[in-house]
RNA sequence: GGCGCUAUCGUCUAACGGUUAGGACGGAGCCCUCUCAAGGCUUAAAUACGGGUUCGAUUCCCGUUAGCGCUACCA
């Protein structure tokens, strides 16, 4: 049975890295028929926050994405000392009486890498135990294989095969004075224990897995199969970190952006993955369908945002895609909870919807794109915005008064308000298009907006008569001959 | 410093050792059109550098350069 984990440490919000790698991690198990475990690596008490936790559960909800197992590591400080003390029964590993400072010291003062501390390997057996017994403090290291010449090797479904020296390799801690496990230790531990086939991770763990699979074989169990991922860098290449780059690093920040969990994937799965097929958007599906270690690459992938574009304009585009290939139904759906936020009734929702459908790229769009048709009132507007194309403030008053007298009596459907209004310009003598754009200015606004005659029939003869009758009075009040009682009204005017 | 990993358009990426180096996003232009979108078409844009191996290297090997990671009693 293949099983695979995602191991995520709370010490800050879900990061989008991690997102990638627990999404990798659910698709090679969903794509394979194993199980997912979702373990919390909470060793590190210090910078463990409950708040972190929440985070993590909270980013993993809105992707949508189940586990089948849940573990957190802090349960399982038993089973971790256990297979620490195994490890150093057999003498694989061995005791460091070096205070703390002492050690940092010499780490600090030395150029070349850091072995182990002097003196401590060679520590006797009868000696360790005595001075373990008699209370002195001490750490638990492995005892790498020196001198031998021997290599460390395991092959990575990514990256082929991976070696490294021994004698290259430190003797790393397993258990901390105070008796709790490291993260390599815990890690291990836990893998083996909870059958762990597959760990899919970042490649920042590359080269630590070369340690892992030192305790593997120490602790006498199997070695898992490692695939380990690029990673998601900033712009200028370096780590994504809360820090330097700002929320763009948190999945709820992508969330509150108005991304789909599903457009979100997609993008995520594209950064360091092909399908090799020139696919971009994908269903959950399809993607399960055609992951598989074999479409990932090995350098890093770039996360690109500036200050002005926080998102990643590809991952802006599949999202515009996902939610132009969705029902309706459920893009009105999905957009309920961020009209109902803005205080506004999602009443019309339904209608308004597949007008607005292939204008917005994120959910959010949606009180950018469709304001008109929520506010009673419509925002202040330049009388100016009202005068059509070629046209001037009297051709604009003549329009609106046309339409109030066309739209009073016309059917308030697509089609109906179409043949009216082209009609009605035909009566005017001006061309479609000169007929529409102060209506449209007049009922929405603004210039830009989904197509009138839609809008018109969502909006309802009521709202936009009454609509353009107030736009026919701000033409009206800019018509005024510039008598010089108006002046100061005039000059303010602009 | 030591060790490990990586290197194709601005970005994400494709290319059994043989391609006019392909696709996508973004950019530019045109078309469609009631505005905006969407859609269609066109276009600019890449194999880091230097050596090998080979009839032939984006592809294999070596070196250089650059970037990243690890080098904790963090994970």
């Amino acid at each position: 049975m293949l099983r695979v984990r995602f191991a995520p440490s709370p010490t800050g919000y879900l990061h989008i890295g991690s997102a990638r790698t627990f999404i990798f991690n659910w698709l090679y198990a969903r794509h394979n028929g194993g199980a997912m475990i979702l373990r919390i690596d909470d060793t590190d008490l210090e910078r463990n926050t409950e708040e972190s936790l929440r985070s993590i559960f909270e980013g993993l909800q809105w992707l949508g994405l189940d586990w089948d197992e849940q573990y957190r590591q802090s349960d399982r400080l038993a089973l971790h000392q256990k297979s620490a003390n195994d490890i150093l029964g057999k003498g694989l590993a061995y005791r460091d009486f070096t205070p703390l400072s002492a050690a940092t010291d010499e780490v600090a003062h030395t150029g070349s890498a850091w072995l182990f501390n002097p003196g401590q390997r060679e520590i006797s057996k009868e000696e360790s135990d005595r001075r373990a017994a008699a209370g002195e403090p001490f750490v638990v290291r492995f005892r790498v294989p020196r001198g031998t010449g021997e290599a460390v090797t395991f092959h990575d479904h990514v990256y082929g095969p991976q070696s490294k020296q021994a004698d290259d390799i430190e003797d790393f801690a397993l258990l901390r004075s105070t008796g709790a496990p490291t993260y390599h230790l815990a890690s291990c531990a836990d893998d083996a224990d909870l059958r762990v086939t597959h760990i899919i991770r970042g490649q920042d763990h590359l080269t630590n897995t070369f340690k892992h699979v030192l305790i593997f074989k120490a602790a006498g169990v199997p070695t898992p199969e490692f695939a380990h991922l690029p990673l998601l860098v900033a712009p200028d290449g370096s780590k994504l970190s809360k820090r330097r780059h700002g929320p763009i690093v948190s999945v709820t920040t992508w969330r509150d952006g108005g991304f789909l969990p599903q457009a979100y994937i997609n993008f995520l799965c594209l950064l360091g993955w092909s399908p090799k097929n020139d696919r971009e958007q994908m269903s959950r599906e399809e993607l399960v369908q055609a992951f598989g270690f074999e479409g990932i690459n090995r350098s890093n992938a770039i996360v690109n945002y500036t200050e002005e574009d926080p998102f990643d304009s590809k991952a802006v585009w599949l999202n515009a895609e996902h939610i132009r290939t969705m029902p309706p139904a459920d893009l009105a759906a999905a957009l309920t909870p961020i009209v109902e936020a803005a205080g506004f009734s999602t009443a019309k929702l339904p209608q308004i919807t597949p007008l607005i459908q292939e204008r917005i790229r994120l959910l959010r769009d949606v009180l950018t794109v469709a304001d008109f048709f929520f506010v009673d009132e419509l925002a202040p507007y330049d009388s100016a915005e009202l005068i059509p194309k070629k046209g001037d403030a009297a051709m604009a008053a003549r329009v609106l008064r046309q339409a109030l007298e066309t739209l009073a009596t016309a059917e308030f459907t697509h089609d109906g308000l179409e043949t009216a209004l082209r009609a009605a310009a035909e009566s005017l003598g001006i061309k479609a298009g000169q007929m529409f754009e102060p209506v449209r200015v007049a009922v929405c606004g603004r210039k830009t907006a989904p197509p009138l005659f839609g809008t018109l029939e969502v909006l309802g003869r009521e709202t936009s008569l009454k609509r353009i009758e107030k736009a026919l009075t701000i033409v009206a009040r800019a018509l005024l001959p510039a008598a010089p009682a108006s002046a100061d009204v005039t000059r303010n005017g602009y």
